[in-house]
DNA sequence: GTCTATAGTGCGATAGAC
DNA sequence: GTCTATCGCACTATAGAC
């Protein structure tokens, strides 16, 4: 006994990992690259990865507990008004479809990816966006909507659209329209009369 | 004198990498997988092509053709009625979308493949996503809409979402709600008061 | 370091039209 | 048989997973 493992190898990695799929996509990256520019050796890296696809699911695992991080702050100023959280998480999105250098939700990314649905990393896109249609149908119910599920619906359009357009064909035109049809939709959903 | 070239190769190398890179993704699938499948040397398919660069572009540029080959049968019945042409080719986006085994638009997933302007493949693909843009808008502006480039941006939006969603939650939902948000759209901006 | 996969090249054998 | 398109295989080199 000598030495003691140093503390936060694996955070590390998922840094740098984080930001190279991002950039370039997961398949775009190699393993190789991700050692490299973490600058240790492959034998740590996997001790804490089975694997690339160990790797790849727990990354994208992280990312979705910093999106809720993320939401639960936007939202946080709205605290008791469902409709203005409504808002407030499409504009969260608008604002990271609008960000520079974005290059896409990398939960649709890496879905459009990998395509075999045993694959971890899609097991995880697909529930984090299933958790995302569900947190915008749980909100349109608290904020009275008639129809939750058909709010959440033309909601899910409208972050679906401007991920894609916004990595596309850049942060203007969609994206900003995104922001007024959302609000107009959950102004149509629900109308109380106030 | 002797032997002729058999006709329609490059169309068959292309009808086989259409269905292979649609189905899988571009990045999974080998140029060997290629060869495999159409059944012919790897000589051929270097004759058709200067390389798996080339092949892509290729694919996207028929992709592309057949896409507004698509677009002019769908919007034919609509001659003369802009407004009507608009919705007919949303609703030929949502057919695409809630098609059996649809994963996600080819443009929008090949763009997302390659990140580097530089390839032939994003250029492909971002020139058809700017094309699409393009005939929404000049359709807008037919139907009189007071702002032909933000109806255009509104349903860019729709189309990015239903391709986005339709992929990764399904047909149902986001897809049809992108059909009556496109309908709403149209109606708001050319308000002619018929 | 090892093993596999992939892009791309080249050559000998074969198949088929004359 | 001649000529050539095409096939199938071997090969290099590079990259990736582990």
């Amino acid at each position: 006994m000598a030495r003691r493992q140093a503390p936060g190898t694996r955070e590390r990695i998922l840094r740098v990992a984080s930001r190279l799929f991002q950039e370039n996509g997961v398949r775009a990256v190699g393993m190789q690259q991700v050692v490299e520019e973490v600058g240790l050796g492959k034998s740590l890296l996997y001790r804490e990865f089975d694997g690339k696809d160990d790797l790849v699911a727990a990354w994208l695992r992280e990312s979705d507990a910093a999106w809720w991080a993320a939401v639960d702050a936007a939202l946080a100023p709205h605290d008791g008004d469902p409709a203005g959280q409504l808002l407030a998480l499409v504009e969260l999105v608008a604002a990271a479809a609008a960000s520079p250098g974005f290059h896409g939700c990398v939960f649709y990314n890496t879905s459009s990816e990998f395509r075999d649905d045993d694959h971890p990393a899609r097991q995880e896109a697909l529930a984090h966006l299933r958790r995302m249609r569900g947190r915008l149908e749980t909100l349109a119910g608290a904020a009275g909507a008639a129809h939750p599920g058909a709010l959440a619906d033309e909601l899910m359009l409208v972050v679906g659209g401007m991920y894609a357009t916004g990595a596309a064909l850049g942060p203007d035109g969609p994206v900003r329209a995104g922001v007024a049809a959302a609000g107009s939709a959950i102004a149509r959903h629900c109308a109380t009369g106030h």
